[in-house]
DNA sequence: TCTTTACATGAAAACGATTACATTAAAATA
DNA sequence: TATTTTAATGTAATCGTTTTCATGTAAAGA
């Protein structure tokens, strides 16, 4: 049915070794015979065997994503992204999750010692001993998506959740005249959540307000989490005028708190939420949060990874920061 | 770095035969000479190539997965789904996606020929004639996910979307008792699109109430069309009680549609959707909708299609429907 | 004890491509 | 014209595994 090298060869007049040239586009084969060989190629719907191929130049268009998880719009832009740049530039994406058990690192190693991929995007809430140890292996050309530039010994791409917070808090005290802000922390090994209540915290400082330790609860960045969080802090006597949420996930944990409460929003308090998800402009009133361009993450990640696969040389790694766009909706 | 077959060899002591046969536990092999060589293997952390293995077997663990177009929470359920069974048999992932210009037909064929994959699920909204005659071929097993038992001479995996949508309006008009219910249908080279429009049609007949045609409109499955289409269906001289969108999309455009033309849900008219997206429920009224149970979809369509690319015997084609189950929110 | 059978292992071919090296023919130089 | 250089193609090795076939040894039967 599939027709291998071998028959085309045959079929040309020619060695496979002028086949091999000639569909790679050598500059050693005349005109004559390459053409002879395409048209024939084509004629016979003749496709090179991509394992048999990188079987033997040990090189691969596989890319290898690892994700900790694959569910919710995030991963999907995440791969959307990815995926498109793959589809131009004829590179496969194969994917891994860690699954419970399996680690991150196991994920890794498992790509980069079976021969399948060429190249890793790998996409982690922080970087730990176990994986900055095979990072550093430099097996397989790598770039890191992560809350936090942490790693210099490969590309890497991050949001600049650091900015974002500290912009909506900022906007939040100066334009919106609120001081008594509260705020739900993603989980504190994650670098997201970590950057992000760093820029709550020096908005904070920046504009002359104390920080108030009974304000900042660590969630775990859903949204049941953060109907807890929230549910918490608007039954303090000192109450918050508004809840900024790490993520839009827990702010609609907010939403939920405040119809069991029966709190209106904006008026009895008021939540802004990180990410701006899908769900986001449909809550009521819309809420107020960073959105953050993930499709471009992934699109960006691709792009340097295909070109690092396709370089033998090794200049200097990139680390690229993408900045959050602050969206003003009602719930504020 | 990564050691091979050839070296495991010499440090066993015995041939690269018996190595391969002792890690594929064949019988032939004395359980002490296993011993020594998983243990060995094990110590200098010995893993086969697969694409080595795959080249000479002619036969890969890696599933392709062929999708219309990849974003949104569905798509991502089913990935999710698909990657959930492959990790625990030890297959891989790889996806295609139709990016405009390329069909659906060229990425099938694409993995058909390539040698990269072992089986294929193919998740399209309608199987035309191109792609059943690369499915006739049957080159490598494939599991069809479709709106509608379309082909015969696979395994397929469909969701009950004749069944919901009957359900679903005979719950609005026998329960609800609303019998002025209008239709925004997906579009209608879309299998998942006919078959709810067929439902909505029949239920309507069953239960006495003659179809409006004025009333049917056919829509695209985006936010965008629904607001067009509901808009258009609000400013009739005869308007219906309740728009039943053939999926929550074009519902949440009905939502957009209440807001800009000063219209409350469900007092001024009522909204019900398909697919029960996670925005759903955070719609204000919850929308009633149906759900699809999109993980266990991709679940099961990989599970199938790992037994049957583990199978040499081809025993009958399965052909599965997955039912929906009727969500009653406040929109109607 | 000698032959047969069964069993465990090894040697070598195979898979389909790429590529270093060899070869041939034509063009350029002496 | 004889020799060297260059260009186009062919030959064969190679990649890491699986698998067929051959081989040798121990157990079973005569």
């Amino acid at each position: 049915m599939t027709i291998t090298i071998k028959e085309l060869a045959q079929k040309c007049g020619v060695s496979i070794a002028t086949i091999s040239r000639a569909l790679n586009d050598e500059p050693s084969v005349t005109k004559e015979t390459k053409e002879k060989v395409l048209v024939m190629a084509a004629q016979l719907n003749y496709k090179p065997n991509l394992l048999a191929r990188s079987f033997v130049t040990k090189k691969s268009n596989i890319i290898g994503l690892v994700m900790p998880d694959i569910h919710g719009e995030f991963f999907m832009e995440i791969i959307h992204g990815v995926d498109e740049v793959c589809y131009l530039h004829k590179y496969y994406t194969i994917f891994s999750s860690s699954h419970g058990k399996r680690s991150t690192a196991e994920a890794i190693i498992d790509f980069m010692t079976r021969g399948i991929v060429g190249g890793i995007i790998l996409m982690t809430p922080a970087i730990d001993d176990e994986i900055r140890k095979i990072l550093k292996l430099n097996q397989l050309p790598t770039v890191v998506i992560s809350g936090k530039r942490d790693f210099d010994r490969c590309d890497s791409i991050s949001i600049d959740n650091y900015n974002g917070a500290y912009a909506l808090v900022d906007y939040l005290i100066n334009i919106k005249k609120i001081k008594k802000i509260a705020h739900i922390s993603g989980p504190l090994k994650n670098n997201d959540a970590i950057q992000r209540q760093r820029g709550y915290q020096n908005a904070l400082e920046d504009n002359g307000i104390p920080v108030n330790k009974n304000w900042i609860i660590e969630g775990d960045f859903t949204t049941l989490g953060g109907q807890a969080a929230s549910t918490k802090l608007l039954k303090l006597k000192d109450r918050p005028e508004v809840i900024f949420a790490a993520n839009d996930m827990m702010a609609i944990g907010c939403y939920i708190s405040a119809r069991l409460l029966n709190l209106k929003i904006p008026t009895d308090f008021g939540v802004a939420g990180f990410d701006d998800i899908f769900a986001s402009q449909f809550l009521n009133p819309r809420l107020t949060t960073l959105h953050v361009p993930i499709y471009e993450l992934g699109k960006q990640a691709a792009t340097i990874l295909i070109q690092r696969m396709n370089k033998t040389e090794l200049n200097e790694f990139k680390h690229i920061t993408v900045p959050t766009e602050l969206i003003t909706g009602g719930s504020v």
